[in-house]
DNA sequence: TTGGAATGTCAACAACGCTGACATAACCTG
DNA sequence: CAGGTTATGTCAGCGTTGTTGACATTCCAA
């Protein structure tokens, strides 16, 4: 099925029982990666759409709705849906561009911003153990195989400068 | 916010900054790795649930539904939805166990395997690529961290052999 | 024989993707 | 200015996949 290489020692870790491991290793990996603030979104009626949302506007605060439409990658109505909620609720506030008036520039209240804290230092606490667990060079490895595995658009975004807000 | 400490060179790698990149990276990562299989589900009718179900009957032929269910981390009632279509469109087979008769083992169809082998060829292929492209010492560390990430429970269960099939 | 485990099934619900259609406002170009 | 495009919002409907709760069946084991 596969295309081993025997006979060539350096390509071992290409083999398909390795990828096999690295994909399970990614599935259980990401499943940790959510669980902690998959409680605390649960116990405020939120899910992790909710999460990005609020993740990505305080990463670029005035960001407009098509660039975070462009960087979830999610349809508007399925955005907007999200949106919504968190306005009404009192944790997004969207405000009129000044240069193009169509546009509305996302922030974050002070309430969205303690969830957005909560949510990130959950996530952060998990990953920040992880780290030090591994070590630098396995972070440096980690990151570098997480690069390459995006789609190109989505590295792009990844490696350029916060966005054009 | 943050804990950082400043002054110690060596654990630049844990500031909140470089656990946020960490953070997207998961993100971005975790899309990719799912775009391809995505494309051949939807193609036939089916989700990830059933791309996850059918990756682990495949890796460990003749599982049980409660270890199925363990590993998965849903309830029965949301994989017996997903094994019931797969049993239906046949490429699922689950046979009352000899020693136990309440236990249902679960086997795939050669249609089965022809599916598990289209799903697992585009997300190998992806993950190949990635590997490529960092180099095993990478790969190493990208493997060290995601271990250290998930949940006690599921890196017991990864670390140990294929399971009591 | 009886308790409990393994499994299956029905119903209802929620989150969050999707498509399609339509409305409004604002911008831009000819 | 008129007409086309862009940005956004909204309604309606649908599908996958997760959840709880309840209940039936089968069967092992004490």
């Amino acid at each position: 099925m596969g295309e081993q290489r025997p006979g060539n020692e350096s390509l071992l870790f290409l083999t398909d029982e390795q990828l096999r491991r690295g994909i399970e290793a990614m599935f259980f990996a990401y499943r940790g990666f959510t669980a902690d603030p998959d409680i605390i979104l649960a116990d405020r009626g939120y899910g992790r759409a909710h999460h990005r949302a609020v993740h990505f506007i305080n990463r670029t605060p005035g960001t407009s709705v098509n660039n975070l439409l462009a960087i979830l990658g999610v349809t508007k109505q399925s955005l907007n849906r999200v949106l919504r909620t968190l306005v009404e609720d009192g944790l997004v506030t969207s405000k009129i561009g000044t240069r193009d008036r169509r546009e509305r520039h996302l922030f974050l209240t002070d309430t969205g911003k303690q969830l957005e804290q909560a949510l990130s230092q959950a996530q952060r606490g998990r990953l920040r153990a992880a780290y030090r667990a591994a070590g630098p060079e396995a972070v440096a490895g980690f990151r570098q195989v997480l690069e390459a595995m995006m789609d190109p658009d989505q590295h792009r975004r990844f490696v350029a400068p916060g966005g054009r807000a």
